[in-house]
DNA sequence: ACATTGACCTGAGAGC
DNA sequence: TGCTCTCAGGTCAATG
């Protein structure tokens, strides 16, 4: 489920991979993935040209062509992506692929078409025009901001922080994780946290992002005392070793820890 | 104007 | 074994 340390990921990936080399060729295998371009438009607008930088905001990822524009990528809940020496390793819901020059392949790879491919020509105009609100891990976004952010909300806590539009780049499985670590309940009232708790949920936040982009998002990594690789029905808590419980908040299904996370 | 719900997409796994 | 049903969750339109 692609949020912003999976998509960190997937850029760093990108910078390894992808950049200062001649595009060749490009596939569009599913073009209802496209968004605002068509793929004649997306064709003609990265062949012959080259990668030369990639941005993040949120769950976005930007990759900046030599021309000027910006390759948009979103990944929906089951995008990743692949670079490929041999066509034969191509994964099985390759939706775009771009050729390079030296024969190797970058294969965007998305089960349930819930992911989109866009080309901006200025990354910050999509941000805006997503309503995006500001990535967390930026630079200079300190409490203040994500203080201001989630109290301009009303709702359960859960709903604010997976909000795109408030905060850009937490879903259902880092915001359970967040709670978990700071002991709050998935459907506490925004209004009734403390100035306290929301600035353990701040330090929190910043702490798993950090935490689980190094180990490249992949909870079989993630240190002992984290919750996700315990996400499932059945499972005991880390900490206490209570029974992990699950609720609906939002149409989504949270995990946590009736005893860790107490009520209200 | 805001918060919440349902639809979209596809395949894995449950249950009969 | 094989079929059907449910569920996963990111986003946006529709509803409350």
């Amino acid at each position: 489920m692609p949020e912003l340390p999976d998509v960190e990921t997937f850029r760093r990936y990108f910078d390894a991979t992808s950049l200062h080399q001649r595009i060749a060729k490009v596939t569009v295998y599913a073009p209802e993935i496209l968004e605002d371009v068509s793929v004649r438009k997306l064709s003609r607008r990265l062949k012959g040209h080259e990668f030369e930088s990639t941005k993040r905001h949120g769950k976005y990822l930007f990759a900046r062509l030599d021309e000027g524009s910006w390759l948009v990528l979103h990944f929906g809940m089951t995008g990743f992506l692949k670079y490929l020496k041999n066509m034969d390793k191509e994964p099985p819901h390759t939706r775009l692929l771009i050729g390079f020059d030296n024969g190797y392949h970058l294969a965007y790879d998305c089960q349930r078409k819930l992911g989109v491919v866009s080309l901006s020509d200025n990354e910050t105009d999509f941000v805006n025009r997503k309503r995006l609100g500001p990535d967390p891990m930026r630079p200079g976004f300190d409490f203040p901001d994500f203080k201001e952010a989630l109290t301009s909300t009303r709702g359960m806590i859960k709903s604010a922080l997976m909000n795109q539009n408030v905060i850009a780049g937490i879903g259902n499985v880092y915001s359970d994780e967040i709670f978990f670590h700071a002991g709050v309940h998935p459907k506490r009232p925004v209004k009734r946290l403390d100035e306290e708790t929301l600035e353990k949920m701040f330090k929190k936040m910043k702490r798993v992002l950090r935490t689980t982009t190094d180990r490249q998002a992949q909870p079989d990594r993630f240190p002992d005392s984290y919750l996700t690789p315990h996400r499932r029905k059945g499972a005991r808590c880390p900490k206490c070793r209570g029974g992990i419980g699950q609720l609906k908040v939002s149409g989504r299904t949270a995990y946590y820890c009736p005893r860790c996370q107490g009520r209200k």
